[in-house]
Order: structure tokens, then sequence, then C-alpha cells
DNA sequence: GGATATACCTTATCTGTCAAGGTATATCCT
DNA sequence: AGGATATACCTTGACAGATAAGGTATATCC
């Protein structure tokens, strides 16, 4: 779900012997990280991914495939709408709008990480009684 | 992957109106729980759900199968092993300890999640530039 | 005209989760 | 003695999300 530079691919081949955890760590996230996106404004998929990447030093990013995976999910929960830009220059763009309904889920998915954060800092440290 | 008292099982089978994103938030985190426990000492799968439950004040636990799929991924990674306990009181129980690879993952995982938090911190909130 | 970057999309496959079943033992209550 | 309950382990089948590997099309640069 998420480019990891050197060899992250061939890591989940194996299955049992995984490289890295990144990719199932942010499993679920997915779709919150693009409406967090959206909330920003209407924009395209591929600025969208862009955008994941600068703001996380160039080290991760959706694979495309999951991206718009995504996308559709997201619409077909009415999270999103979506519409054709304008013809400009470049390829054409499909652009994506968050929803009132895209809104509130985005909020309750923050108030989320919010408690799971929580909660794993408790279960993953290793500390005495 | 973990038990939420009411109605969580009906809302993965929608797929798209998802009611709980708890399930997926915490996927990939699950063997990371597990040996933060048998780092405590070796231990058993029940025992460990139930202390998982009371750590979370009864809100959370592995579902069973889940719990026993992770010991057997685990295992055939050599991160854990397994030896039958003396017959005792009560029903026969298969321990599992960690074992020094366990460790090291364990250890690196611990990184990876303070690593994942600080980007998901970053990319789930919504902050003008 | 070829390389490169942009931009979108589909299909098949893999993995982790878990509902729904199962077995077996020990204790408590009547 | 017999039934309920708690403990304790396990398997199978189905499903959702991620993604490798393919594809299409347009615009710019050399």
């Amino acid at each position: 779900m998420i480019t990891l530079p050197h060899g992250a691919a061939d890591s989940r081949r194996k299955g049992v012997f995984r490289l890295s955890i990144s990719a199932d760590t942010l499993r679920g996230h997915t779709d919150t990280i693009i409406l967090t996106q959206l909330m920003r404004g209407d924009n395209y998929g591929y600025e969208i991914n862009k955008t994941i990447q600068q703001r996380t030093g160039g080290k991760y990013g959706f694979k495309e495939a999951t991206l718009y995976t995504a996308f559709k999910r997201l619409e077909a929960a009415g999270l999103i709408t979506s519409y054709w830009g304008e013809d400009g220059p470049g390829a054409r763009r499909r652009y994506y709008s968050i929803t009132d309904d895209g809104r509130e889920t985005w909020e309750k998915n923050c108030r989320e990480w919010q408690d799971t954060r929580a909660l794993l800092d408790a279960l993953i440290s290793f500390e005495e009684e």
C-alpha cells in the first residue's frame, strides 16, 4: 500500500519473513489519508499522491492500484464525488471532491486514530507492572 | 482481528459501509502485540488474550482464529517457539516463548511504530501550510 | 521521432482477519 | 450423577484491502 524504496515488494512475497511491517501498519488508514488531502480542496489522484510523497520526505506514497481502488471505494460509499477536469495542458485529470458525509467520516476517523494510537502505545511498549 | 462488543462483525460485511475502522486500523500490529506479551515471559494463548483485554479495559481482544493464526505465523517465522505445558488443573495449555530473532523483530517493530505514528500524525491531521 | 513525464485504469494474486464451526478438560451447582 | 459454565486449543471457508504487472493516452523535451 505504501511505496518503500528498496525491496519492500519482495518482502511481502514470502509472507512470514516480512522485512518491513510498514505496509500492514498503515493499512486501514488509506481512506483517511486521502480524505485529509481532499479537506484542503478538490484534487486529482496523481497530485494527491505527489503531495503525500512530499510531506513524508519522499519516503512514502501509495501504489497506483491502491490509490484508485481507494477512490472507487470512497465514491461508492458516498464519501467523495468525482468529475473530469477541463481540458488543459497534459493528460486529462479526474478531480475528486469530499462530500459532507466524507467530512463527517474524516472527523470520526481522526478521533479513532487518537484512540488507536493510545491503545497501541499501551499494548506495544514493554513495561513492568 | 479485534473484538468489538456490538455489531462490529456486521460492519465488515457490507465492505464500503464500515461502522468502525478499528479492525483495519490495528491490522499489522497483531504480531507485535503478541511479541510484547511474550517479552514478559512464556505464556499461553488464552492468558495472553485475557491480559490484552484487561489492559484495554475489556474493550479489545483478539478473535481466537486471529490469535492462533498469528501464533502459527510467528512460529513459522522463527520468532517464537512453543511447547505443551505440564499437566495441571484445567485444559491443556500450549506455551509460547519468544526467540532471539523474535526479540530483535520486536525491537524493530517498536521503532517502526514510532515512525509510523509520527507519519500518520502528519498525514491524517488537517492543517494549513 | 524517440524518450520521458504526466495521468488514469484493470486484472489476478496474496495476506490477514474472522465467523462459524469443532474437540476436550475441569469446576460448580443441584 | 448430570448439566452448565469456564477454560483452552484448533480448522475451514470466505472476504476485504493492497499491489504487482500489465495497459491506454497526452504533452513536452531533445
